[in-house]
DNA sequence: AAAGATGTCGGGGAATACCCCGACACCTAA
DNA sequence: TTAGGTGTCGGGGTATTCCCCGACATCTTT
């Protein structure tokens, strides 16, 4: 009998050297590589051919999403358990659609972790039974009685407006920066508001910071910050 | 010999179990409770009398730092740990007032965080040389010779103002809140963007953000948000 | 007593965000 | 073909932020 073939990838060390303690302390399973962030995640699982992949959410380089979207496109026998801290619709409905297996929530117990990588690993699905998720399958399932015609799907270009001005872009950088007229920053975000219900420039960069975007990303302009004098 | 008596807190359960079975892994101690919020490692460490307290910073009812200052002030005695994923120089300084002896990252290898606690046990301090402590400690050393003033300290009204205004709301709604005239919530804006070095509204979303200070608290007004029409 | 941090408040003006009215072209799915 | 989503752009107006000039009363520290 051989163990199943996991792999760690969290951008937190302490995090996966828990997890690691936490798989190996099961029968069945095994750790066999630690990744810290998306692109490492990426190179070690061609290595090294896991079963399993148990992939944080929020990490530098390619984040959770990105990272399980390309793994699933080279390999799409291998399965993957998304591990996050804070439950979103959207990102569940995207992680679904890029084929992630598993979902399960860091405020919930290791045994549920395990219980999830076992499924996953013979061919079954584990969404943990959240808000998030009871309101995906709510809307799922019918989803001819949807309240909401769409919801938390952005463009990518309307992410990249988002990005930007949750950096602290005004509009006018932002057009800059893209290249494109003030006006369409404009329509972009309110486009923005209207499928994530945010109101305020401010809910909007709170959103992305929740979601992790800024994690990943540097600012993508080096403007004139941390200067004795305004250049205004 | 016994042990020594560790109080995890953390509001990730998952994190919470793996750094349980990585400290019980050590001979020299032992994980003797969890707490999932500040509130939590209060009454814990009352009832459990443990020798050290590793504190994450991001929680929701107290966050770590608050906890730390109560903890501190009812049990002088007791060593706490700051565990904490982003190194923030004003958090820093902020924890050494308040009587952390210990700073380790979760980026860090949780040999990191066994070896500080064994240090702040026999009453020895342990932070890690990160670029913030560096920044810090480079400021203590040569007060005099620094650029700036004063840093990170935000006095309690300027933390109020702070948190209302990530929370989106607007100058007037800030002052209509606190009862203050517009003019006076702008002075606390400018005052803030002096100490934080925060230029826009943006910024100081951000920056409350990741200190975790909108984690602990709901949206004090309960404005009409969610509804379909804006009632501008 | 002077300096500094804090809490409070005012006017005025320029820049920016925000909100309404639009428009047009492309592509894909029903 | 019609509809919906997307990417792009304009004008005009109001609300808000941001920045400049201030002010004054506490309280603590030097």
């Amino acid at each position: 009998m051989k163990k199943l073939r996991i792999l760690l990838a969290d951008d937190h060390k302490m995090v996966r050297e828990g997890l690691r303690l936490l798989v190996d302390s099961q029968p069945d399973m095994q750790v066999v590589g630690e990744a810290a962030n998306g692109r490492e995640a990426l190179d070690k699982a061609r290595d090294l051919k896991p079963h399993v992949v148990v992939m944080d959410l929020s990490m530098p380089q390619l984040n959770g999403l990105q990272a399980t979207e390309l793994l699933k496109a080279e390999q799409p026998e291998l399965k993957i358990v998304v591990l996050t801290a804070h439950e979103d619709e959207s990102y569940l409905r995207q992680l679904c659609k890029v084929g992630a297996s598993g979902y399960v929530l860091k405020i919930s117990a290791g045994e549920e972790l395990v219980k999830a990588i076992r499924v996953v690993a013979r061919g079954g699905v584990h969404f943990e039974a959240t808000l998030a998720a009871k309101a995906l399958i709510r809307q799922i399932a019918g989803s001819s009685a949807g309240s909401e015609t769409h919801t938390g799907e952005l463009s990518e270009r309307e992410k990249e407006v988002l990005i930007l001005l949750a950096w602290g872009y005004t509009n006018k950088e932002i057009a800059g920066e893209l290249k494109l007229s003030g006006r369409t920053v404009e329509t972009y975000k309110e486009r923005i508001g209207e499928k994530l219900h945010l109101r305020s420039r401010t809910e909007m960069v709170q959103h992305a910071l929740r979601q992790g975007w800024l994690n990943d990303t540097q600012p993508p302009l080096s403007r004139g910050r941390m200067g004795s004098g305004g250049e205004r």
